[in-house]
DNA sequence: AATTTTTCCGTGTGCGCACACGGCATATTG
DNA sequence: CAATATGCCGTGTGCGCACACGGAAAAATT
């Protein structure tokens, strides 16, 4: 590695011609002959020039960047306080770069809300936008907004199969099926049933539940040794206690060997709360996301397994793909995919102290 | 939050002095009279003024922080090129602090070794400190050193209670036992027997190592339904074929039910190896570290589960923290504990990932 | 009282980069 | 051929901070 950093200025010196005309070469800004241009970007290469980018944010520093995040509101949900918390977290330590953020919350069950929260977004004129693209179709107006006034866009949560964005960051949702099925076939005997449970409201409009729950039966269709029976609910109703509560009744009424549960969002707390206390510790349920009613049941045992969606990290990570960006012209990847963190009582604490401490300086 | 970043300047205006008196007062270089030094510091709370970054690395530019590392020699063990890696990426990643990294190896088990590689690396007048400190009395002289010439010190991998460092990052090795023994709990059947092994050299001298024998046996003292039988075993010949595989062999004569076994560190493919195949499909294994040929048996399934040490991110986030400590006067909490990841065959993908693409953006 | 020392504070410069501005060539036009 | 336009390039300034330097005032010494 090269003792002492190239700057613009050694370049100039060593092709002959001014920090400014090497400026040009490096922001293709034009009004540089082509030969000149040449031996710049050659001389470049040969001693290996990498802006310093301390410098370029303080020389940038008068305008400022906004980005634009449109998330649910995490009052109906308390999953989408993760994410929010994550892109303050990441806002604030790159605020040096006068990076602001401003958020456009939505009701999470209503698309025209969504587009609502959208339109105001793009009105407000930003550099970037982060969102969380629940609704399918509504999503596309999302993208066709931001490709006219060629506004970068970065999807957290849900992907949308082929859609032209900087990057999605967020979970592979086949994959959390089957480790999910993998993580429940541990408590269950041959002959066991087992019920992948949706408690939803749009699932056939939601692409990564449907997603999961096929990675999750391919999981147990793979199994030699034993033979589980998979079984399927959508329960739009999840709010209503009397109702969960007779649902699960009948249940177990009709399958009486019903041992396991995955749950395909983070709404594990929902049926368990539905059962009777003796059932509560006898079956076994893996779901997803620490959220504050998933971490007390798992401390009872009452849920066995939870899947991390990291839901923190989407919100920060998003923040950072997007100055990275644009601040630090950095390459980003189209997709970026979070570990599946698997969460039992005896791991949990760590996870959740993360968030709190994470590095301060990022790379 | 402020839409504008306050300055130095900003606060010098303010209290009507110029800006070098203020920054005089942000260094607490002195040489300023205590009733002046009151009204900016004042001013700064009540502006909220923090500093610029990019701009304070800028000004720093001229003079280069080196950092020394000593970690043990990663072609003796495949374990150590994880954390050298981690440090190499975070080294990269600041070079535009004009940060400098020089490795110290030695060799694992020679603690002699260690103490040249720590008087070479303290004779290079280094502006901080990385070290692994396998070795307890041998790393007092090294703290030693560093507190005589005042020299910052993070430790990686092992802590030492008490000692005066700036912070320790690694796992916490009680806990680490603790969700060994959950997790091979899940393969044990009432009645069988697990056997804590031990493949080191420096067993009695390894505080961590103890602290996982503990919290393994723990928590099956701690079980109600199940009666599992513990066996400990400490093997320094674990470079040996002939002898491990002996050694197997007795060990399954002697204890019929042998079902479970945990290895203390990330040599576990030794285990495997010093078995027959059809004892390897039998036996559960739960082990640490994704180092390759652990891998290629966790995804044959004959080790079930590993335990994600996180030693690239120890090698990072030890660059990192030196970072923010010395350039960016950021507090470091004196202990930082990564989590403790359980990896199966089935997430063990978005792991080997996540240490490639990091996120690029400095604060 | 004159000098020296000490205390305290302002000024100026540079870190590497971005970009506006202006100037010198050469090309274009009447 | 003069006048204007255009392409190319150098110069200068500022971003916010760190720190060396020097000067003025106050304190201590002779």
């Amino acid at each position: 590695m090269p003792d002492q950093r190239i700057t613009l200025k050694d370049i100039a010196q060593r092709v002959g011609v001014s920090t400014g005309t090497v400026d040009r070469v490096v922001h293709k800004r034009g009004h540089v002959s082509a030969e000149i241009r040449d031996r710049i970007e050659h001389a470049m290469k040969e001693m290996g020039y990498a802006p310093n980018l301390a410098a370029r944010s303080l020389a940038n520093n008068n305008k400022p960047f906004r980005i634009a995040v449109i998330l649910p509101d995490y009052r109906q949900d308390p999953y989408w306080a993760q994410p929010k918390e994550g892109v303050e977290r990441a806002a604030e330590s790159v605020r040096h770069y006068n990076v602001q953020t401003e958020f456009f919350s939505f009701s999470m069950f209503q698309p025209r809300d969504f587009l609502e929260s959208v339109d105001k977004a793009l009105e407000s004129g930003p550099g970037a936008i982060l969102a969380a693209p629940l609704f399918l179709e509504e999503a596309k107006i999302l993208l066709n907004g931001c490709q006219q006034q060629n506004i970068p866009l970065v999807f957290i949560n849900t992907d949308i199969e082929g859609a032209d964005i900087l990057s999605y960051i967020g979970q592979d949702s086949y994959q959390s099926g089957v480790l999910a099925g993998r993580l429940l076939n541990f408590g269950l005997s041959d002959g066991d049933h087992a019920m992948l449970v949706n408690l939803d409201k749009e699932v056939s409009n939601a692409r990564h539940l449907q997603d999961k729950e096929r990675g999750f039966k391919d999981y147990f269709n793979g199994l030699e040794k034993k033979s589980i029976q998979i079984h399927t609910a959508v329960l739009e109703n999840f709010d209503e206690p009397a109702f969960m509560q007779e649902w699960a009744k009948r249940q177990f009424e009709h399958i009486p060997r019903l041992t396991g549960f995955f749950v395909t969002n983070s709404r594990a707390y929902k049926l368990v709360e539905a059962m009777d206390t003796a059932v509560q510790d006898r079956v076994k349920i893996v779901g997803f996301d620490l959220i504050e009613p998933n971490l007390k049941l798992l401390a009872q045992g009452k849920i066995r397994f939870l899947i991390n969606q990291n839901a923190w990290h989407q919100g920060y990570l998003g923040i950072l793909t997007l100055v990275n960006k644009m601040l630090m012209s950095k390459e980003i990847p189209r997709t970026q995919y979070l570990p599946l963190d698997i969460i039992v009582k005896e791991n949990v604490e760590y996870y959740l102290k993360r968030t709190l401490e994470l590095p301060m300086v990022i790379v």
